[in-house]
DNA sequence: CATGAATGAGCATTCATTCAT
DNA sequence: TATGAATGAATGCTCATTCAT
């Protein structure tokens, strides 16, 4: 980046698009949905109010584009680090291990799933969209899982909701408590409770 | 107005009360907080608008009064049928199912619970507070359990989190399919996912 | 009514639903329908935004009272001047006259009718209603005139509405031109170049 | 860029001014003035939203534009069928066929008069104008008639208000039952109405 | 000439809350 | 206590118009 002689600030198009989600998910997280106009995202994101109707049809519409973009963010993160190695525990742990520390890398994200996952805010068939794309992936590793007997037989749906409970329980502890999110002893123990919890006896 | 020859259904100050707090319980859970207004409240609970605030303050106060009064009434629920027997594997199962219990019967009071306990929507403190009257007693439980060896020794903060994500995690699974709510299978297999997390090895 | 001692400027609730069915009116014809703005009915009608809508659901609702309303009025003007005399020309004369009369004597609502009467500002079946009440008056005088022999036998759907058109042109000249509007001369013209189209030869 | 080898589909710039005037027709009359967007006539014609803007300085000029071409269109249609012939009656009956004949050919446009003529939405000048250039013919035409002594003897300005006022009568009745367009019983039964008002006795 | 992203004033409508009865 | 008409600030959204490319 040069320095220009005349500092100028230039937003480009898609500048101005990003600023918005950016702004809408600070906001969002901090003040809810309903206590956030769409007035002072524009105003905060440095566009006018009309700008966010241009590139956004309505602000239920902005939510959807914000949770959708985030999740996709998490699968990602999620899969760039998915070893598929030989021991399967050593698989779930390492996904364990990403899915905390995006969660910790991300804290604001984070809060945004911990507050509208399951609020009636983003309509049900996003959500469970959303949802069932990542947990479809947990789902055949719990499949697997129990075919080679590591894990316990219990029916597939009730783990699955019984994963994501305890990953967001997990999350809320270490944002909470910010200083512990790198200690180990407590996030091993994080995954002990997790792990022991779905392992074949 | 003098006295009807004929009675005629009269509503106490009491029943008017009660029939707002009913009814903004519904509401809320249906639209929402913010999607339910004052008005609607007033009207499907067969009041005048002025009423309301006669009885409340404001809407805040009336959707805390609500959440604590729901709060302890699975508080109440809960003690009611807690066992203190000599196993401890027992009593903690024993108290599982009538936390499950508590939840079938009042499905939605439960979904208040999934909609509201983490929403920015009741302040921090009295969110904070309910919780910590519950998860005291459960704390107590967890320490007892871990002196007696019967139950792992991971930091307890983090495993009150994760109780309480496992039982976000149940209930919600259970009220989504509700002809399993009384398959032991399953309930047998959600009790079992959170107590072999909290056993000692 | 008392004299108070101290003049107060009470308006009863009746009054505050009649000043905004006034103001409305009058703004209506000067700015248009779109030209006005609810604030700027409330604000000259010395009331608050909200109270227009406590009123009225809608600005779309106020108009159809309002249309309504005066139709209502004119259709009652007609029919209290509206004598059964034996000779059918001075029946109709009258009833020309009075309608005359009417509009000059409330020329804004006769605006009101030049402007919205066959605008789609009004839905269509709320326009044919109103229309309908009145000229089925018409219709049966038309009728009646053709079997006595006095007027042509013309398909009725169409003298109606040519009745209509003449009607409004005429109140269009004598409102243009209002120093005419009790000309004998004009007043007589106008009925005659009407009358000479209706009748049997 | 350079020339295609294969013809592609090119708006010329007359094109692209004639597809916003024709856009602009459909809707204004099917949506209002208002309650048509220059967004929208830009996107169904075909064009960026800017593209209209070079094309007419403001949406009233092109309201304005497109009265008046129409007004010119109907003024043509209307002269060119105009025979000079010695018989008044014939003459006057040829330009209410030729009249009525244009607007049943052009729905659309005569939908547009309905609606717009008399409406505030075009400037009073502009429309007096329009007006005054077709009745000043017309005019003529019963100054003409009074001294043959064919044409009753009543205020012109009137009696042209009273033509313009049956004609849009007659037009509104052909337009809502199309199908007797064409039947000459209705067609000849409306000249007749009007020819009776205006003849000498 | 043509484009379409950006603007921001303006609008209809909502709603928690008050208060005279 | 109870009522419900009245309030007016706040909000989501629209749209004619501009201008850099």
């Amino acid at each position: 980046m040069n320095t220009p002689l005349i500092e100028q600030p230039i937003k480009t198009k898609t500048d101005k698009r990003q600023a918005i989600l950016d702004t809408a998910l600070a906001l969002f997280v901090s003040q809810g949905f309903h206590g956030t106009s769409t007035a002072s995202i524009a105003k905060q994101a440095g566009v006018a109010t009309g700008t966010l109707f241009h590139h956004f049809p309505s602000k239920e519409a902005l939510m959807e584009c914000l949770f959708l973009t985030i999740k996709q963010e998490f699968a990602n993160a999620l899969l760039l680090n998915a070893h598929q190695g030989s021991k399967l525990k050593h698989n779930v742990k390492q996904l364990w291990q990403s899915a905390l520390d995006w969660s910790l890398e991300n804290p604001i994200k984070q809060l945004f799933f911990q507050q509208y996952s399951m609020s009636p805010m983003i309509a049900k068939n996003v959500r469970d969209q959303a949802m069932n794309s990542i947990l479809g992936f947990i789902s055949e590793l719990i499949k697997q899982g129990q075919m080679m007997g590591l894990i316990a037989h219990y029916p597939v749906e009730l783990m699955l909701e019984n994963c994501h409970g305890q990953y967001l329980a997990a999350t809320r502890f270490f944002i909470d408590n910010p200083h512990l999110g790198h200690n180990s002893q407590y996030r091993n123990a994080s995954f002990e409770l997790f792990w022991k919890a779905m392992q074949a006896d």
